[in-house]
DNA sequence: GTCTATAAATCGATAGAC
DNA sequence: GTCTATCGATTTATAGAC
């Protein structure tokens, strides 16, 4: 029998890798770092324990790599829709209907909010993770340009754009949370959330 | 020398479980229950690990007393809100304003808008837990009551009033974790929120 | 690459002296 | 009422066989 190459031993080591990570990724984001044992994330994924620790030196690894995939996917998402050809007010009504519609189906989307959620809260964690958790103000100041310009537009209130985007961010991340947290919780429509910004 | 009567007995037992509870408190609202140690409650309360346990009879106990005294205080401010004679919409800013205040103010407050957070995620634990939890719903369900009322009185926009109960209670559950987990974190305007509701 | 067995460290909780 | 010492269980991480 012919030996693997190592094309193929990488394709594994990803397909594992990925397979880790999605298990960490639920748990990490339902019951936080603390709450969450190797052996769950061994039994979600479906591997041995050694396995585990043969493609990450540590439970910390595991979710320090998430946390790098949650701030790198809001903060190229803010972007991408600050780029699209529409008002201001538009934009934030695309960015509340694609996260909280992301929420409600319950897609990665929402587990990766929460995951930056008990990271926000972690203290004692590696400088890495701090310097991170910097990068997470990306999406807010995208956020934060929008609304400036919708206020130059005449679309969006007067009043701290930063203030707004900061109710806007902390909104969906305890939205998140219910979403999770209570049974059956359906989430609210976007518009409320374009109601807090737009000018009457 | 005189033995100590029943009465300073008593006092003492109530200052010692006021300052496993004080310390209890911090420590679960900023890092969470499984990520709070007993031996920091004991290092933080300035007492021995046994007479932590001849107080309480575990960890889960101490989290469970906050977790009673947090639903308490949130039903009660709000229920007092509602009873205030002041119209709805004045109602809402008046709430939104007591309790953003507060949190800014690193009141106990704050933390105790973060014991009920980390409480909702938390699966698996006592069905007190969880009957507990179900008796926050008596703050969203007066506000429910104060926005109808609003919207009755024209005052508030038309739409789902749950729906807004529960944009709003996130977002200050939101920024409550914000206030702890970034540094130098300023409260934005309560009125930002009032806007979420007020009619155009 | 994958698994089982185990080491090493941590933590909640208890026992018993003062 | 309070403290020190320790048990017992759990958990992260490693070692070594296949």
């Amino acid at each position: 029998m012919s030996p693997r190459n190592e094309e193929q031993n990488a394709a594994i080591k990803d397909e594992r890798r990925e397979q880790i990570l999605s298990a960490g990724l639920k748990l990490f984001a339902t019951r936080g770092f603390a709450a969450t044992k190797i052996s769950d994330v061994v039994k979600k994924a479906g591997m041995s324990h050694g396995l585990v620790y043969h493609y990450f030196n540590s439970k910390e690894e595991i979710f320090f790599e998430l946390l790098k995939r949650a701030m790198q996917a809001s903060a190229e998402s803010l972007l991408m829709a600050e780029s699209m050809p529409a008002s201001p007010l538009e934009k934030v009504r695309q960015i509340a209907g694609y996260i909280l519609g992301g929420i409600e189906n319950f897609e990665e989307s929402a587990y990766y909010f929460l995951i930056v959620s008990h990271a926000s809260v972690m203290e004692g964690m590696s400088e890495e993770n701090d310097k991170l958790l910097d990068e997470s103000m990306t999406a807010v100041q995208a956020m934060v340009r929008i609304l400036s310009a919708g206020q130059a537009a005449g679309e969006v209130r007067d009043g701290n754009p930063l203030g707004m985007a900061m109710v806007f961010f902390a909104a969906i991340q305890g939205l998140a949370m219910y979403k999770l947290a209570i049974d059956g919780f359906k989430m609210p429509d976007p518009e409320i959330l374009v109601n807090m910004v737009k000018k009457p």
